[in-house]
DNA sequence: TCCCAATGCCTCGGTTTACTAGGCATGAGC
DNA sequence: GCTCATGCCTAGTAAACCGAGGCATTGGGA
């Protein structure tokens, strides 16, 4: 299951760590969520492809045992929207969790 | 901002404790979050409908002022759904803030 | 040797979810 | 008389996600 919205945030994530391949950050995201979150690749694709159309990835090819893997990189412009929805992402997730824990 | 997939939890939640109507449901949505969470007219109804037709729900109609307002109660079925989606969404949201303050 | 799983990228079509923008009606207040 | 809040609804559109496929390489097991 897989909340509607977040997997932008999730990526300019893993990202702000360091540059990265598509199919490592699927991987990252459902590990360190132990599995609960579980993003495919029919959605991965697009979402990188839209956050650099938006200018908050750059991407490069790399070669790699006679894999070709694209590496995605956090730009300026995507650390700062990082940032806002990191916020956002507490404030709604606070909302919810408050309204279903008030008995 | 909303996230999506969560409407319909919420709205059985509301309705866990009293039997209540589509407008009001929206209200105390929007009260409880303090204005955070903010659902549309034309997204609250087809979700009510929807839960409605799945059995989660039932309905009647009840005037009041001259004004029809149709009243939904949660059902036994829509009671056991609701526990399974709190508990869905708190191990969702929990791993989505693991993530994100992982620093 | 041959086949399959994992890696790694991608697209297309369909479903779900939400929003915008409308329609319709009543009652209260200016 | 008009507008705003209440109260219900639908139709069209956009966004997000998934399933199912395509394509290619590498490594391991039968």
């Amino acid at each position: 299951m897989n909340l509607k919205g977040t997997l932008p945030t999730l990526i300019l994530h893993v990202l702000d760590r360091e540059p990265n391949h598509g199919y490592r950050i699927a991987q990252q995201i459902k590990a360190k969520s132990k599995g609960v979150l579980d993003f495919k690749e029919g959605t991965l694709y697009p979402a990188l492809h839209k956050l650099e159309n938006q200018g908050f990835l750059t991407s490069y090819e790399e070669t790699a045992q006679g894999r070709i893997r694209r590496y995605y990189r956090l730009t300026e412009k995507g650390r700062k929207v990082l940032s806002k929805e990191r916020e956002e992402w507490r404030e709604v997730s606070n909302a919810v969790t408050l309204i279903l824990e008030d008995a």
